[in-house]
DNA sequence: GTTAGCACTCAAAGCCTTCAAGTGCTAACT
DNA sequence: AGTTAGCACTTGAAGGCTTTGAGTGCTAAC
């Protein structure tokens, strides 16, 4: 069912007081605020009928409204009028990148902390493993008998930390052959098509099928590990918000965020095209903190995707504010990592 | 002044009720529990002795008594009872370390686990980036015509998160010669003796020596970076604890302990043989959150120093049961690291 | 469809009382 | 001199009570 416009108007009204101010908006601040041309009785009749559709709800009679997860979706996607950063806020978004754009690793945490900082609400990171990219060589180094460090060189990184075992008796010469051999076979694939390589349709192996079996076992340990490439920032910024005053949902949040897996969860984006998500409430969505909501970007560059960054905060989160600084984060550092 | 064996037994009593209740321990309760022989008048006359000596305050007038920071110093050095871990949790400590003794990081992550469940605590890990290990050679991979990744091989680990600039013209033949040149130069030397190596007092670069202040200069930005060698586990276990019901109190501890650094230099050990050293009260460091313990142990193998773990909590904390762990996860670390 | 007016609801704040835990002190006892 | 029974005193915590005011829903008039 379609609302009016002025019901829209409305919702879209408590829904900015709500986020600005967290206490319950009543009709008259609406009429006083936003609405001098009609009374508080007929906003009254409209937000009855608004709660009546499930939009907003009252914590006891004589309170004011609050929106539900509803009126918080149809506020995104349709009613909010999004946000423009201030060049300040823009400034020092540049700033930071370009003091440190030359470690990819060192992106990912000014990323994060970036979009903490301007937000106010703890951020979190999940650099890519697996963005497409083509491999070009590989390289081992040996620095025991029997074990070797397995560098992998891609269109735009190195990877190099996986190890395998190597037989005791194969010398320096013949693992520098087996390299050859694999970075010929692995070159221009990316790394799905190389798991997917079955060792026995292949016959130019030359004796190395034990290195190459060994190299795509690495492999997948590899793409399947999660933790460790989860960054977070500005755990704490949660309790600057009134609805975190309760012990309980600190210890709910905390909980979950301080649990890599979870947080890992809750950055795998759900549909391959869409650049900013926003998950509102826990419907459906189990790692999620209770009453909370979840805002993700999916950073790409040269056709590579780069990582998933975003925020987790209460349900009434600045949606405004948050988009604006995912999109302008995006952005910048989209543009400079395509320079690379 | 030395106190009565009477009163540091009536002491050691306060502090070890107050750490098992956090409620004020009150003169009756006392009696009751451990000092039937003697009346509660008594006992008050020795609280209030107690307290005019400075180990013992009152909230107000009619509650019982808590200990001082002075009066927990006194219990960890003089008073309190060594504690020993049950076998099962002894059991669970091996099983942890033996399932991942493989991989130095995953030790790191696992000890900071262990001790995090064991105690209750949050915990802390952090690796030691110069160990006093010798460098045994050196390694350039070079990936792009410019820059070239240094692997350094030392006794007992592998480094690779260095890089440098490699003059574009210089062949590949050259900078092979330079990896014997500079490996040769650094064999058997520890870190600070090479960065401590003085380019104009060496005629022996071969014309490497555009390299070689890479690689010094590489290894010094190395050796001063912090952050990325900290580990934390358990953040959320403060709010277990009574003293943290009050949001300004975990706001304040988790503003520390989210920063990197300050937990960084919580970690910086003061006295080099200590193995374990409790810092109580935030006496002098500033880094410590208000009314917080640190309890950290440094861990060596083959003389290598591994690193620093440690717990931080309330100052009311349970350091029986946090020196036993420290002391037997110290235990099994170190003879598992040592066998390598 | 809009609005003034009014009765009704309900949480929050302030105030008061009661309650019980605990101390300090004094005087008596060993 | 050290110990102890006894009692007055202090104080926070808990519960109950009232007051207050913000806000709604409904009705009747416009």
């Amino acid at each position: 069912m379609e609302l009016s416009d002025r019901k829209k108007k409305i919702l879209q009204f408590v829904v900015d007081d709500y986020i600005e101010t967290a206490v319950p908006v009543s009709s008259k601040s609406l009429t006083e605020k936003h609405l001098s041309n009609i009374s508080s009785a007929t906003v009254r009749n409209e937000l009855s009928a608004l709660e009546e559709l499930g939009y907003l709800t009252q914590l006891h009679t004589s309170s004011g409204r609050v929106p539900s997860a509803e009126a918080y979706k149809l506020y995104v996607s349709d009613l909010m009028v999004k946000d423009k950063l201030s060049t300040k806020e823009l400034d020092y978004i540049k700033k930071i990148f370009l003091e440190k754009a030359d470690n990819l690793e060192e992106v990912i945490k000014s990323t994060t902390k970036i979009i903490s900082e301007l937000t106010s609400y703890p951020s979190v990171g999940l650099k890519s493993k697996d963005s497409g990219e083509k491999i070009e060589n590989i390289k081992f180094f040996r620095f025991k008998k029997d074990q070797a460090l397995v560098i992998i060189v891609t269109e735009y990184r190195l990877l190099k930390d996986n190890y395998i075992n190597v037989p005791e008796n194969m010398t320096d010469e013949q693992l520098q052959d087996a390299e050859k051999v694999l970075s010929n076979m692995f070159s221009g694939k990316n790394f799905e098509e190389i798991c997917n390589l079955k060792p026995e349709l292949q016959d130019d192996f030359m004796g190395y099928k034990n290195i190459f079996v060994n190299v795509i076992e690495a492999l997948k340990v590899y793409m399947q590990a999660n933790e460790g490439d989860v960054v977070m920032e500005g755990e704490d910024k949660i309790l600057r918000h009134p609805e975190y005053a309760d012990i309980n949902k600190i210890q709910n949040f905390l909980s979950v965020v301080t649990s890599k897996d979870k947080v890992m969860n809750l950055l795998t984006e759900d549909g391959k095209d869409i650049k900013i998500n926003v998950k509102i409430g826990t419907d459906g969505y189990d790692e999620i903190p209770e009453d909370c909501s979840v805002v993700t970007a999916t950073y790409t560059a040269n056709g590579n995707k780069l990582g998933t960054y975003g925020v987790i905060g209460p349900i009434r989160m600045d949606y405004q504010k948050v988009v604006a600084v995912l999109e302008n984060v995006g952005k910048v550092l989209e543009s400079i990592l395509s320079k690379r």
